[in-house]
DNA sequence: TTAACATAGTTGCACGTGCAACCAATTTTG
DNA sequence: CAAAATTGGTTGCACGTGCAACTATGTTAA
């Protein structure tokens, strides 16, 4: 009989330990490649690009954020100059937020790096492991949101 | 001929989207289970609970994480009363980790909890998908570790 | 129509992260 | 042995995170 210990039963320290040495690297090789660019920021510019002027509330939403970090995310990005902020005419509470020229051109600088990084990632690893993984992390996802959601 | 985006050939984004909900939930599992506990500061009793008195820099180390952060992670649960420093007498630079009676007994009481809420996040994955998904995860880390590792 | 409620976003707080710079102690080296 | 280099740990800074509490605006219901 096995012993119940989190290394032989589990996948979940392998999937949290992963990602934080994924997030560093490619937050390394952004830099390196002389992109001011976090990971959560790049993810923002991709969903500006694909439709601009979103609400935060919106960018909170399919970004999985609260809208506090989603708040704090933009102001950084404000500071930095590739995106503004405008209140909407019709609902004085919204907020739309939008790519500036500079932050359109610096989503189309970097995403070559984003797609070259991840192919370095995923280097050695088969077609059918690829498919299998999401299939398993689709489940974990599952078992989640059967029973959370962010709160604010 | 399929076009190249990150959804399609990547695992990357998948990977650290679970994390994050994994994190999340296991969080709020653990503070609804009466533990003031976060995910990081109990892998520090863990290894404590192994050995004990560990320097700060092995911690560290074993860990993944840079000294800067292992120092505040310290210092977070030296004021929870998990755990206690003291100067090395033969090395005046090293400091020493200890369990607390209270850290001991925390690790003791919260860790089948960490191991419920593993299981539950697991349900519904044949065990040959975990050995599967366990061996990408350690492509990926050779992957990461030919070319980086933590500064400081 | 006004009072109660809901919604969008911000702020204070606590926590976690890495880098660069720094201090103090120890080791190496000239 | 003294100067230089190395090592262990801390601090300032910038960034990311969620919760609770708050403001302002909008909606609903009495």
């Amino acid at each position: 009989m096995k012993k119940d210990t989190l290394e032989t039963i589990s996948l979940i320290p392998w999937i949290g330990k992963t990602a934080k040495y994924m997030d560093y690297y490619i937050g390394d090789f952004m830099k390196s490649n002389g992109f001011n660019l976090s990971k959560e920021q790049f993810i923002v510019l991709k969903y500006l690009n694909e439709k601009d002027g979103r609400k935060q509330n919106d960018l909170a939403f399919i970004t999985n954020r609260s809208k506090t970090a989603l708040t704090r995310l933009i102001q950084t990005m404000e500071k930095k100059g590739y995106v503004s902020r405008s209140t909407c005419e019709k609902d004085m509470r919204i907020n739309h937020v939008y790519l500036t020229p500079y932050g359109r051109e610096t989503w189309k600088k970097s995403y070559p790096y984003f797609l070259e990084v991840v192919k370095e990632l995923q280097k050695g690893i088969a077609e059918e492991d690829i498919m299998r993984v999401q299939k398993v992390m689709k489940q974990i996802q599952i078992n989640i949101n059967l029973r959370t959601t962010i709160n604010q």
